[in-house]
DNA sequence: TGTACATCAGTGAACGCGCGTTCACTGATGTAC
DNA sequence: TGTACATCAGTGAACGCGCGTTCACTGATGTAC
């Protein structure tokens, strides 16, 4: 079997690739030659899919962003109580992040991103949506955050910040010192839940 | 004035243009070369006082992390109240990081930081140790993290992780939803005061 | 059904760029005697 | 007090590297008639 002039799905085997490069070698390491050498294309072929690298780590960001929801999404459905649902969303954050950290990296470094392409800033509301909504619902207030009280804007922003915090802390080994040392990952699980359902 | 052969103190005017141009272009814009060139040094020079860029920037990490820690330890001292004094240094840690965006990412990038250098590794400490020793005393707890209880680490942890995931995501511009649009930062102050004092 | 042609996807050579690094050197400083 | 010499700080030319980008091209696909 020769292989055929036309790849059948460049672009998705692309955004594969640097997935697999940016969680092995972090955003630094992503590169559009890179990216092509893996697939075995040529280094230009890139080209014709992304413009740059702008676009083509936005794009992949887009796909991040997606997954990210549907993960946060997933783990909400399974309770009913909204205290729960808040929970749960906290801990998929924190393991989607654990699973992907070099994509959940590049999600949340603004400076190669371009935030106004479609995909992108759709995927992002979408993420962002899924949790400040929950939050919202905690306290049963309206989950539009834009029409959302002074103290529900509060527990959104407390809320996010403090699993955002958690999961940038751990992937870059700053939290060692609160950890055990035999096991920081199960711990750093374990200690999440306790920050979650300490009140 | 001739301009003498040697500089004086090159070794700090390094790390000075080093601080300026990680807050102007980033992490990703700092090279060896670039800090060189700044300080009207031949591109070879910076060699002899770091080896190399990772001992550059683990350097800068070292000055940003002590005067991370003085301005919480300063922020602490203008109050009595230990939950005064924790509030007063999460402050702190997120002017820290709007006053200083380059620096404060840089020291929180773990890609480029040699930690085992004692000069970072000292610095980090102290900062560390402000913030979670003040979670202790809030608590009446041990100072001391690794006798501290399951309960004082949750604090700790949760307290850190609120701070540090809002000043990330202030400075990616991820919390713009949950701001006014009119005085972002303005308002995330506020905000921020109203995520520590909420209970 | 067949043919012509436009469009699209991918190639491979070439270019310029800034980077880190090496090297032989030179100017300045400190120290032993 | 002087002199010799080792050491240190800084220079500037040169190298190789991987990068993004451009360019003329070729192979494949789709569409108009």
């Amino acid at each position: 079997m020769t292989r055929p002039y036309h790849h059948g799905d460049l672009r998705a085997a692309l955004l594969a690739a640097a997935e697999e490069i940016v969680n092995r070698d972090g955003v630094a390491g992503l590169t559009l030659r890179g990216v092509a050498r893996d697939v075995g294309a040529s280094h230009a072929a890139p080209k014709n899919h992304f413009d740059d690298l702008t676009g083509l780590v936005s794009e992949l960001a887009a796909v991040g962003f997606n997954r990210f929801a549907d993960a946060m999404q997933n783990a909400a459905a399974r309770h009913a109580d909204p205290q729960d649902r808040l929970n749960a969303i906290g801990r998929a954050y924190v393991e989607f992040a654990l699973a992907e950290p070099g994509l959940f990296q590049l999600m949340f470094r603004g400076e190669r991103l371009d935030k106004t392409r479609p995909a992108l800033h759709g995927a992002m509301l979408r993420a962002f949506g899924t949790l400040t909504g929950s939050v919202a619902a905690t306290h049963d207030d309206d989950p539009d955050a834009a029409r959302s009280t002074r103290a529900t804007r509060a527990h959104a922003a407390r809320a996010w910040s403090m699993v955002h915090g958690f999961a940038v802390l751990l992937l870059d080994d700053r939290l060692n010192p609160l950890l055990d040392a035999d096991a920081p990952r199960a711990d750093a699980l374990a200690l999440l839940d306790d920050m979650l359902t300490m009140g």
